[in-house]
DNA sequence: ACGGTAATGACACCGGGTGCCAGAGGGAAG
DNA sequence: CTTCCCTCTGGCACCCGGTGTCATTACCGT
């Protein structure tokens, strides 16, 4: 795991000499001007002023580069998941979830998008994404276990978080092919759709 | 498309020196004794005694070796969902099609998990394989956005689609970890789910 | 035997990713 | 200030997947 920095108040040794963020920030310009296959990792680290070496100190590949601090992210879902209330229907909490999990600040929305269009256009990121995808699944997964009283590796839940998964890309999709779009409501819309079971 | 052989009845010019067929069988072999990551494309060329850069003229990469010929099977199912009754519900009409799709020979089991097992273990071919999912999902929301009278990028059917290939995928995973279950039942079990919405 | 046609494989090259290791930079204790 | 220890750095060599190029080989029909 190179993506972790603790970083607590002192400690002894030389200091890191640059930062996730700002690789992430000399990436995606070079990304955004050359095509995220066309743009090496030579490029970026000299772009950062740092070896190549030391590129992956901080991003376990290229591809990771655009996923930038996912890990805590997801700590977040899984909060949300807790504010629950008991009582709520399974795939209303889904929705719920989902919906504001993906809720992003305003004045973050074109950053967003850039960081989505990569993702899910690039077929490299396409690929290495899928793995990403795993530990999203994993807290749904758990969430929906919890509910149903059975175990989370158990088929239902599985097919839920896969189900889930797949929906909140399609409407990812939906968002980014329609630029007037509201990303909320698009999700909320398709994970309605999932909880009707398509019908009506 | 280094993976078309039409093999016409007689055509001028050097005939091929060996096939997909036999590659995929070097290369299974290799992968079980070794592991996927451990084999090189070298040993599997040397395996079947050819060169290493004819074996890209057979397989685009080393990871669509375990795709062997996807692509026509997917026409298959195209098929399959062309024989459906115009009046069945699109849920009922998706399970059945994607029960029957997944129905193989009891003579190929064992291969066929191998095969999938490397798919969805290997996380370079988990990965990858999200780039073939596209035709399958394509060819599901072809048949949804039929079905709804909307255009095949609509979020319904895309949404379905995403949703239907998550479904099947746990329903694989869950049919991988329990060598006595029946693929079949599985899938049709996970895709009543889906028609339910995931309820009662 | 000959000419056209296709497959082959060698060679060189690119780029992502890794193991290794000497050295730079910094804290704290003497 | 010097010393010890610790961490980060970056160069180097190497592996492997993948690609463009090109001479060569094998097969067809005439």
């Amino acid at each position: 795991m190179a993506n972790q920095t603790p970083e607590l108040p002192v400690r002894p040794g030389r200091r890191r000499s640059t930062s996730q963020h700002e690789l992430e920030r000399v990436a995606f310009e070079l990304f955004a001007r050359q095509g995220f296959d066309a743009t090496t990792v030579d490029e970026i680290a000299r772009g950062a002023g740092i070896g190549r070496r030391t590129f992956f100190r901080y991003f376990d590949s290229k591809n990771d580069v655009v996923w930038g601090s996912f890990g805590e992210h997801l700590e977040r879902m899984r909060e949300h998941f807790r504010r629950c209330p008991p009582g709520q229907p399974l795939l209303d909490a889904l929705r719920t979830v989902v919906v504001e999990f993906n809720r992003v600040d305003p004045e973050d929305v074109p950053w967003h998008r850039r960081r989505m269009e990569l993702i899910l256009r690039v077929p490299a990121l396409q690929a290495h994404s899928t793995l990403r995808y795993a530990d999203w699944r994993a807290v749904v997964a758990e969430f929906a276990a919890g509910r149903l009283g059975v175990p989370p590796d158990a088929l239902k839940p599985q097919a839920l978080a896969y189900a889930a998964l797949g929906v909140a890309l399609a409407a990812y999709e939906h968002w980014l092919a329609d630029p007037g779009s509201d990303l909320c409501a698009v999700l909320d819309a398709a994970m309605t759709d999932l909880a009707r079971g398509f019908g009506s």
